[in-house]
DNA sequence: AACTTACTTAAGTCTCCAGC
DNA sequence: GCTGGAGACTTAAGTAAGTT
């Protein structure tokens, strides 16, 4: 049997997914691609591995047991590469980092500054939104973990590390982009744009409007902030976003910070990572780096 | 029935490497 | 240094199943 390293890594991804096109989207291939490192897979080995039935993929008894051997082995490669990498020290290594979208706008600068520090360190940055990013924590599929807040229930460690101010943005013709210290009361009634439930700024918008006995009038629900600008520009309602989200927006005019008392709401961001996870040395340098930034 | 999604196949490109 | 084969991948076109 010939069977290669590429080939098992191949099909450990499209047995996890059952689907040739996600394992592809994973591994940043096409999905021939994908298939055809299978199918050889199987040519080497002599059996079907994945039996499809209609749309669905199953693996096969074989699959099972591939699949079981394929694990065993990349986890064995995974941790030969983190034995080697701490030999190396921080010439050579790999940082995994996960993001929620909010965060992309100041993540890249932290990971500019690392990288220049540490050029042999190969970096990945995963964006995406809170739900997201907790399936991977819960999956262990990053080194660290950056978000708005992190729940309470999370078996994690965190610290945080620099701040995260919150603003309600309307468009520069609303009626109170013109005035001053706004009381919270004359928010009643104002169409909101929001991210979805279980969003960090969504909760923060509740907890704010909650605080001061306002129901939320909810015109229009947004999966991305760069939406949720958009919206508001055109004048759908009102939003609460991070400032780093619409700096440019406010700049240029575009947008304006509503001055109503209680704004921005500072947050903070942290970095979290699973209770009692070895950390490889990038990611120990990484938080320092954290560390030091905000002290 | 038309459309969308997902898998399959064929043909071709690119890169690496052994052998001359 | 050149050449040809192998391996890994992409593009394009097609088919089948599920959805609207």
């Amino acid at each position: 049997m010939r069977a290669s390293l590429r080939q098992l890594q191949i099909f450990e991804a499209v047995a996890r997914e059952l689907s040739y096109t996600r394992a592809a989207e994973r591994l940043h291939l096409t999905q021939p691609a994908v298939f055809t490192q299978v199918r050889t897979l199987e040519e080497q080995i002599g059996a079907d591995l994945i039996e499809r039935i209609g749309k669905r993929l199953y693996l096969t008894e074989a699959g099972e047991t591939v699949r079981a051997a394929a694990r065993e082995m990349l986890g064995e490669i995974e941790r030969m590469e983190a034995r080697l990498s701490e030999l190396k020290g921080l010439s050579a290594g790999r940082l995994r980092l996960a993001a929620v979208s909010t965060a992309q706008y100041d993540a890249p600068a932290l990971l500019g500054t690392f990288c220049r520090a540490h050029p042999g360190i190969e970096v990945a940055l995963k964006v995406g939104n809170r739900g997201e990013l907790l399936a991977r924590f819960a999956a262990n599929e990053d080194d660290l973990y950056i978000l708005g807040t992190v729940p309470e229930e999370l078996d994690a460690e965190s610290f945080a590390f620099a701040e995260n101010p919150l603003v309600l943005i309307a468009p520069p013709e609303h009626p109170l982009a013109k005035l001053h210290t706004i009381a919270p009361a004359q928010l009643a009634g104002e169409p909101f744009v929001m991210r979805e439930t279980g969003s960090g700024t969504r909760i923060a918008t509740e907890r704010y409007l909650a605080a001061h006995g306002l129901a939320p009038n909810l015109r229009l629900e947004l999966g991305a902030n760069a939406a949720i600008r958009q919206a508001v520009i055109a004048g759908l309602g009102i939003a609460v976003l991070s400032r780093s989200t619409v700096a440019l927006e406010l700049e240029l005019g575009r947008l304006v910070a509503l001055d109503v008392s209680g704004f921005p709401i500072v947050r903070a961001w942290h970095v979290a990572w699973p209770r009692g996870k070895r950390l490889a040395p990038a990611a120990q340098a990484f938080l320092a780096q954290l560390r030091g930034a905000f002290s």
